[in-house]
DNA sequence: GCTTGTGTTCGAGCGCGCTCGAAGACATAG
DNA sequence: CTATGTCTTCGAGCGCGCTCGAACACAAGC
């Protein structure tokens, strides 16, 4: 579980609201030493996404992408440092059209950092939510796993997983067997 | 921040793998006393999606709902049961298709109950990888704005939330600014 | 009787984010 | 010279999960 260790770690370095860690976003964010000029199967394959979807976001206006003679993409640092953002925040579930949107304010010049910072405030309490979300949802998930009894009727079969103080009716949280 | 506190209370029962409060769960998922029957209207408004949505669920093979003599949904207590759970396994990101299957053994009987602790728990995992991936992210993001210059350059401009063991030469973690 | 409100069925359409395939341009190897 | 491989552009298609609209059916109130 070393993906574990690394998170866990990740996450020790981050108080509530608190100050980060340096350090820790460097071991996991790091981009390592960029070559000058990279082919389009080369970034792809070093962002784990096809070159179909490398065509797909310049053409979606997100990078711009310089040619060689033969009319080959010849992807730069920058590109490639762009793109690593650009597939982070995809990934953590920001669409397409804000992107498109923060690129664009990228674009119009250094005087647009407030508005680059508020859409980033927001990406992050979007975050925030659907990570509570998701733990709400698990929780629930690992009790039906932990009470599941099979059964068609509303009694919860206790597996022994309940606390001392528990003293509510038996009722199951997620029903539909 | 009720939501918060409410969240709260649920990790605080929650050990990592450890045994749950059935009392917390019982707050934040309790159904409540569920009527005998309940129009469409009715139950979108429980479970806060479109009647639209409830006609599809009901296409799709998720549910069978009763009619009334007029040609009227009934949603008898079981059915909403089932459509509680539907919605919040949506809400945690289970594909239709896999929400089709689980229904699909329910529906077959009592004996496909290891099956459906196979989905469940491959559903648990699922969550918790994306949790873990949202976390990384919401990481990355948190530090690109503690750390956002607006400067077009590979410098950091290091506003004071770096540790005192902070050893590393500055180099953003999350690039096209 | 007419209007309003709430429902029905059916099939089509939409927004998103890719994903693919066709047709062609080059560079290198044999 | 040909074959292979890697790229190009372009537009179309796809899977998902809804979402909508048209046309119709009732039931209650005025």
């Amino acid at each position: 579980m070393a993906t574990d260790d690394l998170m866990t770690r990740a996450l020790e370095a981050l108080g509530d609201d608190g100050p980060l860690s340096v350090e820790a976003i460097h071991r996991l964010a790091d981009l390592g030493d960029l070559p000058e000029a990279m082919t389009i199967a080369e970034v792809a394959d070093l962002l784990d996404i096809s070159p179909h979807t490398l065509r797909y976001y310049e053409r979606a206006g997100l990078v711009e992408v310089a040619r060689d003679g033969s009319g080959h993409r010849v992807y730069d640092a920058a590109a490639v440092r762009r793109l690593v953002f650009l597939t982070r925040m995809r990934l953590s579930g920001m669409p397409m059209r804000d992107l498109r949107h923060y690129i664009s304010l990228v674009d119009a010049g250094g005087h647009t950092v407030p508005q680059r910072l508020d859409v980033l405030v927001e990406h992050r309490d979007t975050i925030r939510r659907r990570i509570r979300e998701l733990t709400l949802s698990l929780t629930a998930v690992e009790y039906k796993i932990a009470t599941y009894g099979g059964s068609t009727g509303p009694d919860v079969q206790d597996l022994g997983t309940t606390t001392a103080t528990d003293r509510t009716p038996p009722r199951r949280a997620l029903p539909a067997e």
